[in-house]
DNA sequence: CGAAATTTTGATCACGTTCAACTTCAGTGG
DNA sequence: CCACTGAAGTTGAACGTGATCAAAATTTCG
């Protein structure tokens, strides 16, 4: 709502094939079919449940526009969010590949998403392998990002974390072009953030000011600047991970396009 | 070394495989081809890296035997180990998917494995799909084990986290049968434990006493114990989760293997 | 405008780290 | 057989960080 992204957007303009892009070779053909899949698009409203963990879930569901936290709540109260998803991202990764999803997601801000059933994507999957290949490769990126996550909450200062994580959420803006080159809006509050850190809400709103006072980065109605990116990677020690691509089958080179 | 898992193998027995049994169908010729990506087998020593932090890997490499770690070690000197490699994992999964690897892996013990390298795979799954769909199963598997060290690290106890630690590693031993009902062999040392928990090696100690104390766990001579799985379980809130079948191609039904 | 959510600040205190010493045990060579 | 060595496990004391609780300030939103 906020006028914010003016995404001079083609005619399907979609995050997630902006981010496949980055790592598999699309033929027209490819493209068309991934279309295909797309059953129909939604809309979720800030706060409501996309997953409940405890529940059977089927849809990939890739978000078009929007925020959402991946979490699990525990008995004492206490929740921690595993992942923040943002445009690009699958709601249903890895929920829809269990019995019963262990981890929630609620949408933290107003989301547009495009549904897809995960069995329709493994039909098309045994006709287009690298379909299969694709969503290994996204796999082993959430895989990475939750790996890094790890590290943060388990060795990393309470200032680093902050820093990692806006470091972090600021490179995946990127990838789907929804931040510019030193800033990005982040539309969640400091209670979320202080689930994503495993922190308490106080701390992270002191770190934050640290960040601030140490002229790192700039906070101004929910849109953060780097306005020392340097010190801040150095102090995060941020190394943001490339994915490979994945390699053509050996066949027909005529076959492949530009 | 040490004269405990007398494994009573068959001719080709491979943990990968039987992981692998639990959420696909594999025709015997899906198995043979399986077998035949397996470019070798090799030895690691306890204590000696198999994938170092910031090169080029790209070999998946199965655990056929012994424990490993991936990790990542900060500047400060401090490490983080982000998962506990056992029988039936895999080495290069997520490193060898991304152009450096971002995280370590180091043998606990001395180790068997099998070389399979990831070009080879990938050339295999445009010839079946299911390969393919296999490893994004199997990338989700990781990402999900990530996620629950996620909420153990940001959101548990001490206590919570070495019950919930112990809890998982022994279902993921039991899955390729190498564990007991009660009891697994866990040898590794509690500094292991505590830089995969996030905690002082000293309070590992304690926690693990605690356990103890309360009846809950033994421990002797490396092995593990529980004593009472009910509390341990209720103590850690574990719930393992379950992955869901690959579905098979909609085709000719006779094509399918028992 | 009123109500609710969020951000900010401060004071206190418990938990877990840190550091150190000591124990235990396996392996090794005198 | 027993000292020597190094790795791993155990215990204790002191300290500091970040949680907790509380309250105020500020913003958002119905």
């Amino acid at each position: 709502m906020p006028g914010l992204a003016k995404v001079v957007a083609g005619r399907w303009d979609s995050p997630f094939m902006t981010r496949l892009k980055y790592f598999v070779d699309l033929a027209p053909g490819d493209i068309d079919a991934l279309r295909a899949l797309i059953e129909s698009e939604s809309k979720v409203d800030k706060r409501h449940d996309l997953v409940v963990d405890g529940y059977e879930y089927n849809k990939l569901c890739f978000v078009k526009d929007g925020f959402a936290a991946r979490y699990k709540l525990l008995r004492n109260g206490k929740r921690q969010i595993v992942n923040v998803l943002v445009p690009g991202d699958i709601v249903g990764l890895p929920g829809s590949f269990v019995d019963r999803a262990t981890f929630s997601v609620i949408a933290l801000t107003d989301m547009r998403l495009e549904l897809c059933s995960l069995d329709a994507f493994v039909a098309a999957s045994y006709r287009r392998p690298k379909f299969a290949l694709a969503m290994s490769w996204l796999a082993v990126q959430e895989a990475m990002t939750y790996a890094e996550r790890v590290v943060d909450i388990g060795r990393r200062t309470p200032l680093e974390r902050v820093a990692h994580f806006l470091l972090e959420i600021h490179a995946r803006l990127s990838l789907v072009g929804r931040a510019t080159p030193t800033g990005f809006d982040l539309p969640i509050s400091q209670e979320v953030m202080s689930d994503v850190l495993g922190l308490s809400v106080p701390h992270v709103n002191r770190m934050l000011a640290k960040l601030k006072g140490e002229g790192m980065i700039a906070i101004a109605d929910r849109r953060v600047e780097f306005t020392d990116a340097k010190a801040l990677q150095l102090l995060a020690h941020f190394q943001p991970a490339k994915l490979s691509r994945i390699p053509a089958p050996i066949q027909d080179k005529h076959e492949l396009s530009a």
